[in-house]
DNA sequence: GCTTGATCTAAACCTCACTTGAGCTTTCAT
DNA sequence: ATGAAAGCTCAAGTGAGGTTTAGATCAAGC
């Protein structure tokens, strides 16, 4: 019944929509861990398509590849991350994204006071300086991030 | 009066908290324009100065260089953003931080819905593909810009 | 058993926003 | 007139998050 629980890097980007030179540069990275086949091909576990997709999720929230590796490597190896797992880690989300909204609303008022004013200037002007650098360190679109929607899998 | 009108690159950085380096890169960019010397050193205009914060205040909202030159390409030679132009940008950008903020509010509420369900399913969990496209392109978060703050010029 | 498509590795390349370095020239205060 | 400080150009490097390319090998269907 089991037999093909493992798939191939091409079944796995398919599944999860990422190309497959990503998904060798998340085993690279230490993210995921492939098996090989005799003739040194990658065969990935079922699990590994949710790994995937919690890397996803967890960069469209705004965490470095460093940091998701860092989440990832407290998961027992073949574990995918279960509710209990998330929900640290959506905890911790959570907080980020409040501090990025207040910085975005602090600069919106910032924003609202400023029109017509024209000032510009660095010493006068709360514009600068108005996003914490906190949450800018970790806000993180990735440029070519928008392109994925329109590719996505369903090829095989 | 006005002899010394003209600036050189080191006090143009100084007073905007600019690398040399960084003003070279905004030249070659088009982003602000300089006279030469006979020697052929770079002199600016003290209106650079103005047009220097305009480049940090829009990047720290999120525009990238080619957009602020975009921009900076509507004003005539050698005038600086008056507060016409100004409030004609700000209210572009208070949009576009309108749109971003309601991508992470809506973010928010579904980590909330799925904090502990775990789910990581692409195809159920609201999540992946939350945040909108269109927000994540301008969000901006230049990685060296939080080293920024603690260098500020008064040097010369 | 052969062909076709998928996979392999390694290295190079991409964007963005700059910085750094090498090697030389200009400017300014004394 | 001189010497330090600042400026010049051009090329290459940085870092994140990948993609692309080249040339070779593997797996599977017929």
């Amino acid at each position: 019944m089991h037999r093909t629980d493992l798939i191939a890097i091409g079944d796995l980007a398919a599944r999860t929509g990422v190309a497959v030179s990503a998904i060798r540069f998340y085993e690279a990275k230490g993210l995921i861990a492939a098996l090989r086949t005799r003739g040194g091909q990658r065969r990935f576990l079922r699990a590994d398509i949710r790994r995937v997709s919690f890397i996803l999720i967890a960069q469209q929230l705004g965490l470095s590849l460093e940091e998701i590796a860092g989440e990832l490597a407290r998961l027992p190896a073949e574990r995918t991350p279960n509710a209990a797992d998330w929900a640290r880690i959506s905890t911790a989300l959570r907080a980020r994204i409040a501090a990025q909204i207040a910085a975005l609303e602090r600069t919106q008022e910032l924003l609202g006071a400023c029109i017509g004013c024209g000032c510009l200037s660095l010493k006068k002007c709360g514009l600068y300086n108005a996003q914490d650098k906190a949450a800018q360190r970790g806000a993180g679109p990735r440029y070519l991030m928008g392109d994925r929607s329109g590719e996505i899998a369903e090829r095989g």
